[in-house]
DNA sequence: CAATAAATTTACCGAACGGTATAAAAAGAT
DNA sequence: ATCTTTTTATACCGTTCGGTAAATTTATTG
């Protein structure tokens, strides 16, 4: 039974979420979930496993779509289309799991929840810088390390306030979004 | 003597942009300071103390500079440059403390780390708020709190970019960013 | 110089931390 | 039905946590 396996994943993000990684008792956790304590030990090893887990679970399965968004080289703004709309589905799907990405993401660099991020962080500007070097555009391939930072953190922004004012994230404002974004580039 | 109070403040900062607020303990900071426990205690009262008395240190004075920017309602592109020159100032000046800046405004809601930071990050979004609600094109005074904080979130994207990849947080960036920015409003 | 107030120290507190040795219960396989 | 493996629980470990009482040193003031 993967029951308590379960339990002590939704548990760990709802506190994570809300109190933070850090701050978070592995006591806590287990009491909540209705399980002692070396059950969770028994399942992920310690407590960094059991926050490696709970990104493993969600952010493998989107890394596949963010790649395959990427993937087809048509023409950047399709692809950006794409790529942003992944995203926002992604956040729309598990908006409580996006909170905690973007907590992750900006957390002190040398903290458990930023090396646990890491990896993930590392792949997602990867795909964009990838997508922005094979521009034909020179201003858009020299610069694509750079687009690639601020488009994630465009698109970060809009969910951000999605999660909090309850904005829609469709389909018309990834477009609107990688719209402005492109005339940008090339102001 | 204000030596031990000075440092404090200064290995604290160290301390939280290395590994955040809630993962430095007590003992390490006055350890690396050079004083005692009960010092630490005397002059701040408690951790949070400490945390508050760091950010009311550097953000007080930033505030008066910000609101002073966003005073003068001439006109929003001008009023929207010198608001962003501000945070670029700020951000180049005291780069390790805008590193925390960064890190405590997506901090999870319920932790420490946010709830300290949650008085300024209030305040910043009324100045923009109240900015964006002069204008006088309706597109713009309607939607004063999206445009606000999705101003806030490109100004800590460029920020980001320069803390970590030494770009230059110049007058010419500013101008450029408040540039695109307008134009995306009425796109 | 004496008296007072502020700053700092030594030594300690109870509680919560992450983690574990040992063993009982549950599940699957033969 | 029995044996084996997986899963769960009781009770506990040493360490570190934030915080403090009491006393000592330092600086200020009359």
């Amino acid at each position: 039974m993967n029951d308590a396996r379960t339990a002590l994943l939704d548990t760990a993000l709802e506190r994570f979420v809300e109190r933070g990684y850090e701050s978070t008792g592995i006591q806590e956790i287990v009491d909540r979930a209705g399980v002692s304590k070396p059950t969770l030990y028994h399942h992920f090893g310690c407590k960094e496993g059991l926050l490696l887990a709970l990104l493993a679970e969600s952010l493998e399965p989107f890394q596949s779509r963010l790649e395959s968004a990427a993937n087809h080289q048509d023409d950047l703004p399709l692809a950006l289309n794409r790529v942003t709309r992944a995203f926002f589905d992604f956040a729309g799907q598990s908006p409580q799991f996006y909170r905690l990405v973007i907590c992750l993401a900006s957390a002190p660099s040398g903290s458990a929840s930023a090396r646990a991020f890491a990896p993930y962080a590392a792949r997602w500007h990867a795909v964009l810088k990838r997508l922005f070097a094979a521009a034909s555009n020179p201003r858009v391939h020299s610069r694509s390390a750079q687009l690639a930072v601020t488009f994630l953190g465009v698109i970060n922004t809009w969910i951000s306030l999605a999660l909090n004012d309850a904005i829609a994230l469709d389909q018309d404002l990834a477009f609107q979004a990688v719209h402005q974004y492109m005339h940008g580039i090339y102001a």
